[in-house]
RNA sequence: UGCCCGAUGGUGUAAUGGUAGCACGGCGGAUUCUGGUUCCGUCUGUCAAGGUUCGAGUCCUUGUCGGGCAGCCA
């Protein structure tokens, strides 16, 4: 058993490497804990999951803890109903906080006796400036900011003010308490940052108690600190905060958490940013954040995206600080890496063309054996119903056939699977508009099952549903969300919204084997020679069975198709 | 023309001064009652120039390119 670990899938990236070390050397303590510290305004996505298997994935992996806190220090934005949807996602995801689960709201009586001390210190002062004259004395990034003209207030004043502003009797924007640093330092966070501002807004959680809020750099350190956080991992954007992260715990004298940065998550063909997707939500260009196009988890889930797959890909992109483009294709191939192994199979016809057996009896129908799993033989087989009249798909027919093409053609043999073998002998078609409608063929009887007695080959196998019995249901085809590559990087004058793949959904209704009469919402299947097929868990019911596309079979006929068409009929 | 960070195949990511490896992807082939899966083969890389060293992807210098930072957002 100890054998078979002895090679780490997950390779070793820098900071499980700092981790190891710290750990090693005991200078943060034996146990390693960290955080996953979400703002509670909007939906999860697979970025964070790459931080939520980071964090929680190390903890697991050292014998640590990960907490669960919300940083919730900005009321305008947040909301009760993010929270609880990360809590879905996040266990979703597989993860435990255990009992570790905080808000940055719980601290908010710490933090403000945090920032008298530092008042108290002579390192902190109310500042009266206005908006735009902060902005102004800040400087520019390459010109030093001046002093605000309120620096020197004696502690006493500053004590009072202070008081002032959380007593609530001063109105928002007229006065921040600021921490005095250096208004001349290159790094502008140090330029005497915001400690907290007046927000004369209700909290989520703590209600009317509080007019004033800590802003981030001011509440996101200390509460690693209180809770006794070893390594803060957070995303690059905060690296130039990190010497403030650094300040504030040393000027307090309390806990001195490790700040470490690595690059966020990008992939193909989406867009990743909070905003962004909001945007999406808020214009009615998907159906809400869980639609199953979107890059959340709550709407990968629904499209459905196992957690073990997203775990997984996690893994594989690896961890680093270089800005990075995964492709798609990764996601896809992880998706389908854990489905073969799992899903069940079953047969279903998205685009029917109707087949009539004229040899075969009207009267007649049998139960034929499906392998439910070949790649897991425990899953055991099932009866799919026969008949007469059949369903199959229209790709699978073609009058005029290339030599490549394994399928169904006038005069050609193939095999229904787990059935007989037909030969198509009539192409019934529409007079005027030339469509087919319908094939007639002849079926060996000697092939019942799939193999010929005389061990004659056939090249083609294909999917079919016996039009009695079939259940009609309703697919629906996702496709990348955006047509474009990079869909942030749009023209000028043109915003990501129009990089959006108009083809990104196709609804069909479809024919799928009676078997799957009772498929539970959210259950997967493999539609053979299809995809990946979810059941939607918002729109499926009894009456009408919603199956949505995770993913399609890697098809090498389309390519095949694509490149020449198969050669010469 | 400030400060910080980064640069390894098409895309990710290893190699911690000593044979540039792995995965995805692409291409080709074998097997197959899913044109799926599996298996085999193959393709492409250390940003540039100097320096240190027996030896540099790795250390130093300079340059180039990319990213982040001027919210009372996080």
């Amino acid at each position: 058993m100890s054998q078979t670990e002895q090679t780490p899938l997950s390779s070793s990236h820098f900071i499980r490497q700092i981790v190891e070390e710290d750990l090693e050397t005991k200078v943060l303590g034996e146990r390693l804990i960290t955080r996953f510290p979400p703002e509670p305004n909007g939906y999860l996505h697979i970025g964070h999951a790459k931080s939520i298997c980071l964090n929680f994935g190390l903890a697991k992996e050292y014998g640590g803890v990960c907490h669960l806190r919300f940083d919730d220090t900005n009321p305008i934005k947040e909301e009760a109903e993010y929270v609880e949807s990360i809590l879905e996602d996040v266990r979703w995801l597989g993860w435990d906080w255990g009992e570790h689960l905080y808000y940055a709201s719980d601290y908010f009586d710490t933090l403000f006796a945090y920032a008298e001390k530092l008042i108290q210190d002579g390192k902190a002062y109310v500042c009266d400036l206005r908006p735009e004259e902060i902005r102004e004395y800040r400087g520019t990034l390459t010109q030093p900011g001046k002093d605000s003209p309120f620096k020197n207030r004696s502690r006493e004043e500053n004590l009072a003010l202070f008081g002032e502003m959380r007593a609530g009797k001063i109105e928002e924007g007229a006065r921040v308490l600021r921490a005095r640093i250096d208004m001349a330092s290159p790094n502008l966070n140090l330029r005497d940052p915001i400690m907290y501002r007046i927000l004369k807004k209700p909290h989520h959680r703590t209600g009317d108690k509080w007019c004033i809020y800590p802003m981030y750099d001011f509440a996101h350190g200390q509460s690693d600190s209180i809770e006794g956080i070893t390594h803060s991992i957070c995303t690059l954007e905060f690296e130039d905060h990190r010497p403030l992260y650094d300040w504030y715990l040393e000027n307090l004298g309390i806990h001195h958490p490790k700040q470490i940065e690595f690059a966020r998550l990008n992939l193909t063909y989406t867009v990743m940013s909070k905003r962004k997707l909001l945007e999406l939500v808020e214009k009615e260009l998907v159906s809400g954040w869980d639609d199953p196009r979107m890059p959340t988890l709550s709407g990968l889930r629904r499209r459905g995206y196992t957690p073990e797959a997203i775990r997984e890909f996690c893994d594989r992109i690896g961890v680093a600080k270089r800005n990075n483009m995964i492709e798609v294709s990764l996601l896809e191939h992880c998706l389908r890496e854990d489905l073969n192994k799992r899903a069940p199979r079953v047969m279903a016809v998205l685009r029917p063309l109707r087949v009539v057996l004229i040899n075969y009896p009207e009267d007649t129908e049998e139960a034929l054996d499906g392998i439910n799993n070949p790649e897991d033989p425990s899953a055991g087989t099932r009866k799919v119903p026969f008949s007469r009249v059949l369903y199959i798909e229209r790709d699978d027919f073609l009058e005029e056939a290339p030599r490549k093409f394994f399928r169904l053609a006038p005069g050609r043999e193939v095999r229904l699977r787990y059935g007989y073998y037909i030969t198509c002998v009539e192409v019934v078609k529409d007079e005027e508009s030339g469509e087919v409608l319908e094939l007639r063929c002849t079926y060996d009887p000697a092939t019942r099952g799939g193999n010929s007695p005389d061990g004659r080959k056939v090249k083609g196998t294909i999917h079919w549903v016996s039009a009695k019995h079939a259940l009609e249901a309703e697919a629906r085809l996702y496709d990348r969300l955006f047509i474009s590559e990079f869909p942030e990087k749009s023209a000028e004058d043109s915003s990501f919204i129009d990089n959006l793949n108009p083809q990104s959904v196709e609804t069909v209704s479809c024919f799928v084997e009676p078997s799957l009469a009772e498929a539970e919402a959210g259950s997967i299947f493999q539609f053979e020679r299809l995809g990946y097929f979810c059941v939607d868990s918002v729109d499926s019911g009894k009456e009408k069975l919603v199956f949505n596309r995770a993913v399609p079979l890697r098809d090498s006929w389309k390519k095949i198709e694509k490149q020449g068409g198969g050669g010469k009929k």
